[in-house]
DNA sequence: GCAACGTACATGACGCGTCATTTATTTCCA
DNA sequence: TGGAAATAAATGACGCGTCATGTACGTTGC
């Protein structure tokens, strides 16, 4: 059942505790099991939802972010900078997504009268009708693999250890190099 | 702070409770705070460890777990479908990837005496030493990361839900289409 | 011993994500 | 006002991941 140790792999050998020279100290045993079984799980819920997802209703869940956000604005509409804010996602890598799906049409482009650098990024109606047949199945898989497997407080709890991780990437990515506390 | 409401849009209106047709109820407040900062967190996590490993070793963090499956073998050789195994990949990624680390001589291919359909891939002396050379800087990144953020109890609590959830993935997985409960 | 089927693995096409670079515009300020 | 720097966004190249499909070998039943 249990996997090989994965971020410390073996190298140093298995019975010599030297610490990595230029880093942190390897995993032990416990922190290489649940290391580990966050990685698996991570990856392969994310590719449960990404597949149910396709196979219903043709969107992958990058798609259904950013058109989530989109119905979620009264306008339908936002600047590419503000779904970037948004969706913390690389800048290219947006642009590129608005791209594929623009050819989709599930959004289409508009002028911006007040800077003339930018850009509106509108929802249609066929992006509206693809989240919205989507949500459903969506919603259904989340909450199988996810929510009806924790109870109330784990989920609460889930939700603060996410928050505190994503403290610290914030932090880092504004600090240069250096240590953190 | 609080982003939008993901996985269950405001599409059938804010105010109207009625629960979406085909499959599970909508995400409550609670469940949808919940769920935006996992999401988040495992994206910002899984690129920020990528762009560790890409900048200091030149290794993703796939070539990575390949790596370390075989540095934990004692003859650092595996099958690929032991790899696949091991990894719970798609069997075409793993074709994909150990195609793309062989053009770069991480890995090599052997023949496979006792059956000739398959093959065994080879840790090489260079795959070696990329991931010895990238694992102390790995585990700084996930330590710093994750596990300095987070208490033992946290840990294991993150273990034991990662595990319950994978266990309703493989459940799933053989499961037809039906309910779960 | 051969046909049918299963298994191990590869491949092509295509969308995705990142890095590096480019273009157009705005802002800042001397 | 004019030039430097910042900002908004697009693009090309390239590796990654998935789906569908192909190929070669093994296994099983008759």
């Amino acid at each position: 059942m249990d996997g090989p140790s994965l971020p410390g792999p073996s190298l140093p050998g298995p019975s010599d505790g030297a610490a990595p020279g230029r880093a942190a100290r390897w995993l032990d045993a416990d922190e290489q099991r649940a290391w580990r079984a966050y990685l698996s799980m991570q990856g392969r819920l994310a590719a449960a939802l990404n597949r149910q997802l396709q196979l219903d209703s043709g969107l992958s869940l990058a798609d259904y972010e950013v058109l989530v956000h989109l119905t979620d604005t009264p306008e339908a509409r936002l600047r590419p900078y503000e779904l970037q804010w948004a969706l913390q996602w690389e800048q290219s890598r947006l642009s590129h997504h608005l791209t594929r799906m623009r050819r989709r049409g599930l959004v289409d482009r508009e002028e911006c009268s007040e800077d003339g650098r930018g850009a509106f990024i509108v929802l249609t109606e066929k992006g509206r009708q693809a989240i919205t047949t989507a949500a459903p199945g969506h919603v259904g898989v989340v909450r199988r693999f996810f929510f009806d497997g924790l109870s109330r407080e784990e989920v609460a709890l889930l939700e603060r250890l996410s928050t505190r991780i994503l403290d610290r990437l914030d932090d880092t990515d504004a600090t240069p190099e250096g240590d953190v506390g």
